[in-house]
DNA sequence: GATGAATGAGTCTTCATTCAT
DNA sequence: AATGAATGAAGACTCATTCAT
């Protein structure tokens, strides 16, 4: 990947940067067409190439932006005060809420890559994958009170439960079309029934 | 499609629908090639073509033979005497383990259905999808009784946060390759949480 | 490459062989375009990579089955009778002329791979022109009689510088766009030149 | 080709030339990329361009340059004294070995532009090509003495004989990435041969 | 019915060339 | 004068689909 892309302005870099992710998000790596990515961007096949020279680089950059991005917000944007997991929880939606205004595809891209198909972008997917993961361990497994979660569960095993609904609402969502606000604002409610059920 | 398929021998039909099955199920609609699809099925192009006359067409017949397959399935094989969700959805998925033995990949297909990405799948999909879930809806919701499960839910709302944990396990699980057994196994102990957590 | 090539009509496989050394030997690798050769074969884009599956392997197939042509016939017509080197250089090039009916570009293409920038090709290509040589050395310096060449020669000094004078035109006059039976031809007056001079 | 080219500093002058020269000899007109030869000359795209225009006409004018270098040093540099045709050829290779000294490249260009297979660089070479033949033949056919060739020979064809030798081991020491100064005096030894075979 | 040879539109990628700064 | 970001046409290759046998 070539430096000279962060000479580019700031502008010119996100329109790249969430065209890239937009389409790659909502086709999945190997459908995603570099002639809709450019067009997306409004630059030129050329450029994309002169900067990335390839779609797999370019798949690893914004992945690897993406992850760095979201891991940098969250670990500046959520407070230690709090200790119960589901609020913890609904403090990195909601934090990923306003990451949206800058890159609207942000969310969905980072879930897209979890079930990626092809090869190359699987390898590509899966470090920083692992990193946002282990991001979200220290901010909620890590920070939250085990005792304020019923006794037949661990802090573990409720997030676990959380993770899976949550990875299935926002996959069928995103599937659907739905905006990406309107699916991290929707995931929310049941987010609250969760919390009821599994906290004492 | 054609309906002279109906008068090949049902071995060579079987080995046709699963070959199809098993390559859209593992590679999704876009990557599945219809050159691995008829080495799988031991055919030639052209009768894939002759019987089917295009890619989407045989995905189309194979959604709804699966569909129409599982849905006869469960409506013959579940009785009506429990009444808890719970369990109820537990006999669902036990009738699934079962149906492997003919069509090892149905259960992995139609849930890949759900997750399609390529339009053409998608408008194939969303019909037999709805089915589906209408079948789900007589024999779960309203074959339960929802006095069994808490005050702050309904059986509607139980069986949402249900779905999607599994179609988030399953998802996941299918994707990093597991064998369709042990993924309808694997989830059964998520199952009893819930039970546990959403059960009066 | 696919063995099912062979069951083409020979006209088809000559047209696309003969289309491909052509279009090689006239530009060489890197600039000869697919494109060219399926217009000079009469065939699609696709057909081509059905049964080659890439440029790199179609160059390889086509310098394979040139060089065994051209040693096979070589290694049948030539009579060990006549023990003069320029005598017997002279029935191989008769031989190359006869082959030229069926493979007008023949000759031209095996020069040309020994003159190959490309990596690619160069890799195809010396295994062959190896193997040619070495047809050759058989046929030539094994062939021929010492005590016909002058004192101050050796039959391999003589050769050498014969292939020297041979490569150096042929190179000039196949770049200059002439007949491939131009070309050899054309020839023949220096090596009668070079027998009168290194004879004894 | 813009004359302001004169202007610059003869370092960058002939860093540009020399940069060129490399490029074409080594990769041949077609495969020579213009960015090799920006980093070989130490400028940018831009200036390339905005002083040849296009990368056949930087090749027109190298071919241009290395021409008249080539012809002057020649006309200069070799003294008309000595009559036998071979010593003549051979006091051409040495001017040319002290010519490395500025341009190490220039002879491998000067044949290989002989060897093009685009037809841009074959326009912009013919010209050129044939003028350097023509300082050639004033400095050897007419210069040398017919009476020492041998009786079957005429001066015109005894040359004809050392060039094909010449071009076919130039060409082939070259391509197997041989060093200029060590092809030139490779060659020798064969001069010799050929003296020695064709002087009465 | 059954085959697989043949097609061509679509994809990623390269590179000479242009132009605003 | 000098830079290098930007362009787009052209090339290799894939794959669903057709059709003669």
């Amino acid at each position: 990947m070539n430096e000279k892309f962060y000479n580019l302005s700031k502008d010119k870099q996100d329109r790249m940067i969430n065209g890239a992710i937009k389409v790659f998000a909502l086709n999945g790596y190997d459908k995603a067409s570099t002639d809709i990515i450019i067009k997306e961007a409004g630059i030129s096949k050329g450029l994309l190439f002169h900067y990335f020279g390839s779609k797999k680089n370019l798949y690893q950059f914004v992945t690897e932006y993406c992850a760095r991005y979201m891991m940098m917000e969250l670990s500046a944007g959520i407070s230690d005060s709090n200790k119960n997991l589901f609020d913890r929880i609904k403090l990195v939606e909601e934090a990923k809420l306003r990451m949206l205004k800058n890159y609207p595809y942000l969310d969905m891209f980072l879930i897209s890559i979890k079930g990626e198909s092809d090869d190359d972008a699987k390898e590509c997917a899966a470090e920083w994958s692992a990193q946002i993961d282990e991001t979200y361990f220290k901010l909620l497994d890590e920070k939250s009170d085990a005792d304020l979660v019923r006794g037949n569960l661990s802090i573990q095993k409720a997030r676990e439960i959380v993770n899976l609904c949550m990875e299935g609402y926002k996959n069928r969502k995103y599937r659907e079309g739905a905006e990406p606000e309107a699916v991290l604002e929707g995931f929310m409610p049941y987010l609250d029934i969760l919390k009821t059920n599994f906290t004492k």
